[in-house]
RNA sequence: GGGGGUGUAGCUCAGUUGGUUAGAGCGUCUGCCUGUCACGCAGAAGGUCGCGGGUUCGAGCCCCGUCAUCCCCGCCA
């Protein structure tokens, strides 16, 4: 017999159905056993009548969480035992027979509920169990929806998207570096991308116009609530569109996608209201202002754009250094003075963020194309020529092979996930986080390993 | 790197001024229960008080160190 999925089974009353499912819970009145079954889309109550002796035998050793399958009938409830509020409240299955796939141990927490009053340690530790709880799959199924939405958006507008190399180069300044020891040289390192960026931009050198990514990109910096050491960013680069249309087309994705997907959340305006750094600075005292007019309201967005940043701020040691990306371009009016490297705390770069409810949720900008502007920003930073040859010359070469203005954005999926879940950290919307220390709780990485894994790779470790 | 919180039964927690045998709820186990759905009733088991050291006649409680975890600052092109 074919397995039938427990949303569907309303659609079979009165017919013998099988089906495959965990036990969710266990009411034991004796002659009368409920079992209540979950399975991946949905629960339902299962019953053991008193003349099924043997369902009745199997049924009074099964525990919540072992795997089964069962054989039963439909049934429509008795009156009395209808619960209007309750999936499947109005039907059950009468068990005919059930045979034991899988025991389960005793669960370390209750299935139950949104597990908020579970530590997280337990939960994270436990994650395969603590996914089956209804809150967590929600949230991987959104998750899952969003990501096929914007893969979708891209795809219909022309983009496509390219896979970019996990393996790659370690260069200096932004975030420290994961890094992968090269087998093949000793010594020599791998770095994890913080970011596609160059890549993207190699394949604006290449033609593609149009790329996106669901990108894995990787940070080793201490985590917060809304951070990451790994973690998915959304990026988009096209090339021959202004600031204007990046923003545009921006815009309308996440307009959609919240749209589409979270239809029961409300965006305070359309289109997203804009600000320069300065009257964010001056008016909110921040660069991701929270700009909702009801806090209260958990369903309310309110998003908005920041623009017109500074491109260069002094570094501790006084020299200069990129407020947000080495290889934005500056805007039309700043060009001249990035060239002539003058007034150089006034050059604006042609940045744009995007911020929902005081979360920075993305950030992208024109790029600087030609690779006379693009060294200019390095000396302003004070790199030598030999640092710049060192970390930079293939992206110098790229520029100067033809190639055409672009610019890109780049959304941190992760944290706006958490936003439109209502989530009150970013792990809740992850299958398997990290800790706050980076941290595999369930895994139980970072370990030692063995020693002729480090011989292989040339590799001491100090005490 | 810094600041703060937490760590006691499988889970969530209480534990008084340092004092007898460390408690509760849930879960688990056993028995009873024919309409439960947070099932109910009766009973039982279950403890490296994170770890190490110190003070003390005596430490879950005080001191020092350490580990883990959460939040924040730094950091996060």
């Amino acid at each position: 017999m074919q397995r039938t999925i427990i949303s569907n089974l309303k659609n079979e009353l009165g017919k013998e159905v099988k089906i495959n499912a965990w036990v969710d819970v266990r009411r034991d009145q004796g002659k009368l056993i409920f079992l209540d079954f979950r399975d991946a889309s949905g629960k339902v109550q299962g019953v053991i009548l008193p003349n099924n002796s043997e369902a009745h035998s199997v049924g009074s050793e099964v525990r919540p969480e072992w795997v089964l399958e069962v054989l039963g009938k439909v049934n429509p409830r008795p009156e009395r035992a209808i619960q209007k509020d309750k999936f499947n409240g109005d039907i059950e299955l009468e068990i005919l027979s059930i045979s034991v796939l899988n025991k389960a141990e005793t669960p370390p927490f209750e299935v139950e509920g949104d597990g908020k009053e579970v530590s997280e340690e337990i939960r994270l530790k436990y994650r395969y169990v603590d996914l089956r709880r209804e809150r967590m799959k929600k949230n991987i199924l959104k998750r899952h929806q969003s990501l096929q939405f914007v893969r979708n958006f891209y795809s219909k507008n022309d983009f496509i998207e390219i896979e970019t190399p996990c393996l790659t180069k370690s260069t200096p300044e932004g975030s420290r570096d994961f890094l992968v020891p090269a087998r093949i040289d000793p010594g020599k390192f791998y770095a994890l991308p913080q970011s596609p960026q160059q890549y993207k931009q190699f394949l604006m050198s290449a033609g593609f116009e149009k790329y996106f990514q669901i990108a894995r990109c990787f940070r080793d910096e201490d985590t917060r609530g809304d951070r990451q050491p790994e973690f998915t960013q959304i990026d988009v680069e096209t090339s021959f569109e202004s600031q204007e249309e990046i923003m545009e087309k921006s815009e309308q994705m996440i307009i959609d996608l919240v749209e589409s997907i979270f239809p029961e959340k409300k965006i305070q305006s359309k289109p997203f209201p804009r600000l320069s750094f300065a009257d964010s600075m001056e008016k909110y005292g921040t660069d991701k202002p929270d700009l909702r007019e009801d806090k209260e309201d958990e369903n309310l967005l309110a998003f908005c754009w920041v623009i017109d940043f500074p491109f260069f701020e002094k570094d501790d040691d006084g020299g200069w250094t990129f407020t947000h990306n080495p290889f934005s371009a500056p805007t039309v009016e700043s060009m001249g003075e990035l060239m002539e490297k003058r007034n150089i705390e006034n050059i604006r770069a042609a940045q744009y963020d995007i911020v929902l409810n005081g979360y920075e949720i993305g950030g992208g900008g024109l790029r600087n194309y030609t690779p006379e502007a693009l060294r200019k920003v390095f000396e302003i930073m004070g790199y030598s020529n030999d640092k710049i040859e060192h970390s930079f010359s293939p992206m110098l070469k790229a520029l100067a092979s033809g190639t055409p203005p672009h610019g890109g954005i780049a959304f941190g999926f992760d944290r706006i996930m958490m936003l439109l879940l209502n989530e009150p950290n970013i792990r809740e919307t992850i299958a398997f986080p990290k800790t706050g220390e980076g941290r595999d709780p369930l895994m139980e990485g970072p370990t030692t390993v063995a020693p002729d894994q480090l011989d292989d790779l040339g590799i001491a470790v100090q005490d």
